[in-house]
DNA sequence: AAATATTGCTTGCGCATACAAATATAATAC
DNA sequence: GTATTATATTTGTATGCGCAAGCAATATTT
């Protein structure tokens, strides 16, 4: 089989998921009218309204210009507000963003639905947990 | 502790991984000069000379556009030529292309040893094949 | 308190990938 | 043998993310 030894390329394997699953989430989450990213990061916020942007990309492990850029259109879309303080920039949901919170809810469950029902019982939600694990190895964090 | 559940959502915990191996992959196939994707686009060619772009995104489970962009930027390097046949078109390494098989597999080698060698023997291999498998599922090949 | 360093965020730019529409060639139907 | 459909590729456009450099606020040093 050509090819072959592309499965063995944790790059390649990994991307090729990422894509894969990247279009069932879009697709969840289209209801909610949000990439899921900005989803998520409408949960950090709900968890902790007044969560800075560094705690944001801390959780999402995104970079500080990818948050910033995140952030910005969800303020456009009236979601959210930052208040700067000091060098903080600190967030908030507005009504309108809190209003979300239950679509976004029921879109992450249609979409873990969706995978656990083709991974098999809960093979999805322990892959993930142990996809967590694989990156902190990668990056060292221990 | 705050985002925990993302730890339990396969959109991120996927894209998550697909980031931090990207940025090692990089960092190991520079010394190729090219990105990882397109190392590999190579090793398909150098497997069967005269691939169609066709096969090559099928192997390589990316768009045909995205295969025709790949291989734009080769056939600008000097890598490959590409030969019109039909409607297909048919691509072949060059002689500067030839000549990097070599540094490109021990590219690879050195990319699958760093990350072995961080989750444990073989596990990074393994965790690859199921990640192939799992994506098979989500997308429903059987 | 002035000079320097650090920290958090933003901006400009680039890369990888995708989708949709356009194009080109081949195959099939009639 | 033309008309229609199917297939392979390309082109235009968009998104998500990152890096590097810059800016602004605070902390540290002297």
């Amino acid at each position: 089989m050509l090819g072959t030894y592309l499965k063995e390329c944790l790059y390649f394997t990994a991307n090729r998921l990422g894509r894969v699953i990247t279009k069932m989430a879009e697709d969840e989450f289209a209801a909610s009218g949000l990439s899921p990213t900005s989803a998520f990061l409408m949960m950090a916020v709900f968890e902790k309204e007044g969560i800075s942007q560094k705690e944001l990309g801390e959780i999402l492990h995104l970079q500080p210009s990818t948050v910033t850029r995140l952030i910005e259109k969800l303020v456009i879309k009236g979601l959210i507000t930052s208040r700067v303080e000091g060098r903080l920039s600190l967030i908030f949901a507005t009504g309108k963003g809190k209003a979300l919170e239950e679509t976004i809810n029921e879109c992450w469950n249609n979409l873990r639905n969706r995978y656990n029902v083709l991974l098999g019982v809960k093979e999805g939600d322990e892959l993930s947990l142990h996809l967590y694990e694989v990156s902190d190895q990668l990056e060292n964090i221990e």
